[in-house]
DNA sequence: TCCACGAGAGAACGTACGTTCTCCGTCTTC
DNA sequence: GAAGACGGAGAACGTACGTTCTCTCGTGGA
């Protein structure tokens, strides 16, 4: 097997295991186990335990903020309105998936932050090119003054973990919806007159 | 050295310790050695560590709570306004400690949730009963629909969580603020017409 | 054909941790 | 004053895990 074979496989287990169970419940000869790859190459792919999590971090961060894009994306050539809204009904679809349990970056972060300054810094990457992005969004809605859309992203990032955060612990994927209203009233609010 | 003085020193050293590393990353030992109390007496207090993170975390949501509660009745005497919304003011304060590492719910939900059923129902727990002290806080605003009042406290509760994770993560308590601006569109525009 | 290299399987090593056990001193009670 | 119950200190035990080492086998080139 090659070498960004083997690396691909040790990903996608890790990702697996380690959002399912947290990281420190799953052991390296687990995912040795669940990939198929030797416990040789796994150290060669990542000399360590702490770089397989990195890694798995950084590759979940560009996905999922891919996923979310293209979901606006699509819903939004197909004419179904406000962007920035979109993205609740993509958390709705992800909240909905059997095995949703949170988000990964948060709880990285409550598990290892303490210990691994380099978790932190992903986390907060994380973070910080989400809020990027709904500023993105936020541009497509002329009526939204510009120096509230900093303002507006806030807000929204609030609603959005919020909702993931509530959505995980109470295990009910309608907190979407709710998330969703609270946007489109902070939304409103910010159109009729300055919202902060 | 009493029984119930060994149970208060192992909660002051368990609280302390797991909150600012994470569970998994403290050891008994460390709790022994921290309180003082003696490894035999240890188990006799708490039979295994499951049980000792239990009672952690429920005496760190009645103080919590408590807490919260108490600072929002102290200001709401002195005429300190909406209390809805001195909880914002609470958390800013909770944000500015030192040692702020977010919520301990939502840490040992993402730690330990996946291999701990009570762990999930203390963190569900905690957040029933903080969403029912918001509903009690908004029968105050008789402008509030009764019919409203689930769905504000429901959007109040995504902007606390939103606001905890986000001001752990990017380790900035300004966080708080920007929640609590929102918080004040969402309860102006209740206010104005259904909010719902 | 022989040799050198790489790869896989899994044993081995060191450590850490949850939990229990042992030993010893102390205090109570008759 | 003697005996036994109790508590503390810490050793011990079993296990799990991150990481490394060893052994073996297959392959490709001279």
């Amino acid at each position: 097997m090659e070498h960004t074979e083997a690396t691909t496989r040790l990903l996608d287990t890790a990702e697996t295991l380690f959002y399912q169970r947290g990281v420190q419940a799953v052991g390296m000869d687990e995912i040795r186990a669940g990939s198929g790859v030797s416990l040789k190459r796994l150290y060669q792919c990542f000399p360590s335990k702490e770089q397989l999590v990195l890694s798995y971090l950084r590759r979940r961060d560009q996905r999922w903020r891919a996923a979310l894009a293209d979901f606006v994306q699509e819903r939004t050539e197909a004419g179904s309105g406000e962007q920035a809204l979109l993205v609740f009904d993509w958390l709705y679809k992800w909240f909905s998936e059997p095995d949703f349990r949170g988000c990964a970056f948060i709880n990285s972060f409550g598990e290892l932050g303490a210990g691994s300054p380099p978790v932190v810094a992903v986390a907060r990457e994380h973070k910080d090119a989400l809020r990027d992005y709904l500023i993105g969004l936020l541009l497509r809605i002329p009526e939204i003054p510009a120096r509230d859309r900093e303002t507006m992203a806030d807000h929204l990032l609030l609603l959005i973990d919020g909702a993931i955060t509530v959505a995980s612990i109470a295990g009910n994927p309608g907190v979407a919806r709710s998330a969703r209203r609270a946007a489109e009233v902070l939304l409103a609010a910010c159109r009729g007159r300055a919202c902060a």
